[in-house]
DNA sequence: TATAAAGTTGCAAAATTAAGAAACTTTGTC
DNA sequence: GACAAAGTTTCTTAATTTTGCAACTTTATA
């Protein structure tokens, strides 16, 4: 059975993948591996309004995903850990297997 | 600015990380990092009826994160992308660092 | 054959999350 | 000081997810 603190364990992973599910936050995040980005440059990039992507931000960052350095009246965004990118490079290997599989299915 | 490609790219990586999203579903899938387990032993570990354990089995598998095998009228899940061990720990480090970044915050 | 055990699926209610617009801060510039 | 640019926050609405229960399928067993 499990316990409360395997629990609570539980949660805070999944609380950092919450971060991850979503396709505009993952657009972000592949753009700031290149390089540091702030709000507006993203905002325009991803097509939708700067107060959008301030809160898709607001969550990387609140998961220790992103980081944030305010110069003036920009806010630029970088990638905090750098095992972010293999876990990118996981992810596109899960996915092209799983492809592969269900294709096979049909 | 964004193209198609790019986000139906972005679109299915999210997909993946929205399996993970979950508190149960990272439990599970901790589980089955040891051994392969079936459906109603999962449900029994984490106190909810089978059919909650069977739909979130479902999307893990869906997503390709794990596999399954009958048995009788058993269906074992076990665990699909070895990397996905890395990814665990990955995601660790990034919780820890966040704990200890908030904590001086305070 | 009748029954039970293991899983899955469908459905409605409850809970979370996302999106857009408007208001509000802060910083820099004319 | 007035104005504009960059961000954030708030609020409401819309969309997704999650949950629990009941119904149903399949396989094993008395």
């Amino acid at each position: 059975m499990i316990t409360e603190d395997e629990l609570k364990r539980s949660e805070i992973r999944a609380h950092m993948f919450k971060a991850l599910a979503h396709p505009l936050r993952i657009y972000f995040l592949e753009k700031l591996k290149e390089k540091s980005w702030c709000v507006c440059e993203l905002a325009d990039e991803a097509g939708i309004p700067k107060s959008a992507a301030s809160k898709h931000l607001a969550q990387l960052k609140e998961a220790g995903l992103v980081e944030d350095s305010k110069t003036g009246t920009r806010v630029e965004y970088s990638i905090t850990a750098p095992c972010l990118l293999d876990m990118a490079a996981c992810a596109e290997g899960v996915v092209l297997e799983n492809r592969k599989k269900q294709i096979g299915l049909n």
